[in-house]
DNA sequence: ATAGCATTGGCATGATATGCCAAACTTTCG
DNA sequence: CGAAAGTTTGGCATATCATGCCAATGCTAT
């Protein structure tokens, strides 16, 4: 479901996507309005979902989290009941950011974040492969960040 | 470089991972402790860069950016050139949100952020393949998504 | 046991969010 | 072309919150 947003409306989300703690005075000051009728703009696009949550971002690398590898995953069979017990697998580990069931080459991809190679290799080891749906795992590594952003591009 | 935290650290990370524009007066009462304090120890984790930003999460759905993919791309040589000037071609993409470079089967690996999969095509040929560092593209295009999560894990 | 240090809690002040109302603008329909 | 209805805006008042300062408490090391 895509909302009509107008140019204000985008030039508000661009902004708290960069800093979602700007308050209202100024975020209205950036985006040519008064503080009510932004602070309006704001109430009706959080109650429309579009703004789903804020969020503070922390650095991977200082909380232990400093490695995100991308694994695909082939399952032993392509039935409901793998997938589903596969889902709620997943959903049990924290490391485990996101989780998407594609079709073609394999069958799901994972981005998963861990501390270091070690912890990683730990946690394929200990728990990915043990999830009886899995068949078997090929992993990426990646050893040097080229980009990382956090915002949706707004067309 | 990791950080010393304590359990309230890790608390008040965890809350304002979930909600980032938590009052501070309702987040001291979260964790146990009176406002001032409170405020000291999330300003001490800002300085210290522990907590990069706030941001706010839209939908994806609702704002033209529904589908993520992940690709994996082959260069046609490997040296600091060629991945420098691929560094730059992706930053300048607002649908790249991340990129990697990978040792391994293939070269780099990158989440794509577009609306459907008729403008990931698009912008697969038009601009990815057009890179001249890229010899080849594999692409997993998800099917649904099992996860999808903004919670860094706190050990 | 005691001195030094880090952390906490409370208070005062200035800034901000928020709800309400009137005015301006846009759209729709006669 | 004009009038009326609806939508969006700006300003104001009030309650809440952030923030800086200082005394008190708890912890550590000698």
């Amino acid at each position: 479901m895509l909302a009509t947003l107008d140019a204000i409306d985008r030039h508000i989300l661009r902004v708290l996507q960069r800093d979602g703690r700007i308050s209202n005075v100024e975020l209205a000051k950036e985006v040519g309005l008064s503080p009510s009728p932004c602070l309006r703009r704001i109430r009706l696009l959080e109650e429309a979902g579009i703004i789903d949550r804020y969020v503070a971002v922390l650095d991977p690398a200082k909380v232990g989290a400093g490695l995100t590898v991308f694994a695909r995953v082939w399952f032993k069979t392509q039935d409901a009941e793998v997938t589903l017990r596969f889902g709620e697998a997943v959903r049990r580990f924290p490391e485990v950011m996101e989780c998407y069931l594609t079709t073609g080459e394999c069958d799901a991809v994972l981005r998963i974040v861990t501390a270091d190679l070690h912890s990683y290799w730990r946690f394929q080891a200990d728990h990915l492969t043990r999830i009886p749906s899995v068949l078997s795992v090929k992993t990426d590594v990646p050893m040097e960040t080229l980009k990382r952003s956090y915002e949706l591009p707004l067309r």
